[in-house]
DNA sequence: TCTATATTCAACCCTATGGTTGAACATCAA
DNA sequence: TTGATGTTCAACCATAGGGTTGAATATAGA
């Protein structure tokens, strides 16, 4: 079972925008604090925050090389948010079932 | 694609526990505010509160009935958030498979 | 050693969020 | 009509979150 401390780091992070597009720069392989807080317009004190609530969900580990210091993705814990997420795949669906059986009444209807 | 706004709304949404117990529990089908409200010790308004930040999300819908709102469950939103977590599928399986692979060399040099 | 670079830390500001309480509103039932 | 029930609203409080700035730390290079 995912710890749902963790679960609620995890949504809490990806719930904002830059961080989001920060993970997926890392998803293109390493980068520096410096590289990733580049494509903002913020301060680089503030990209460095949101890089702490990453790592903080567990979803960036960090390597301390001389003064840079070089971040990587760990997609890991997503995999439990996902899975939590995927309890719902079928709700949609049912839904989405729904309307397909409403339109495909809604032929039958126009055939007669 | 899905607006990265709604996104920030779901994913924070999810963010709290009490809100992620509630959609489970509508998963089981419509429950009014009083009911959904009862088990988490905390005032109603309180939980009040929290169903609006889901009806935000577009996670839940309402339909008021006299002066019951009954509430239910639209995980129709979620699909997105998912879609956005599969994205990165891939790079925990990757790591997995790294592990498997570091495993089994470990194998490889114990037989030997 | 001196200086420039990469990064964090601490202090601060403002706004959002999770929670409370008490009053208001709407509706059902007597 | 009156009273009980289900719910929201408004005001408030405390804490967290996103952002800034300026100083501090660590390291690389001249």
């Amino acid at each position: 079972m995912v710890e749902h401390q963790q679960l609620d780091a995890i949504f809490a992070a990806l719930a904002d925008p830059t961080r989001r597009a920060m993970l997926r720069q890392l998803s293109r392989g390493e980068f520096s604090v410096g590289e990733l807080a580049a494509p903002f317009s913020m301060s680089f004190a503030g990209a460095s925050k949101h890089l702490k609530a990453l790592e903080k969900a567990g979803l960036v580990t960090r390597a301390i090389q001389g003064r840079t210091h070089l971040c990587r993705l760990n997609a890991q814990p997503m995999h439990g948010a996902l899975e939590w997420l995927r309890y719902y795949e079928n709700f949609w669906n049912a839904r989405l079932d729904d309307l397909e059986r409403e339109l495909t009444a809604d032929d039958e209807r126009k055939r007669r």
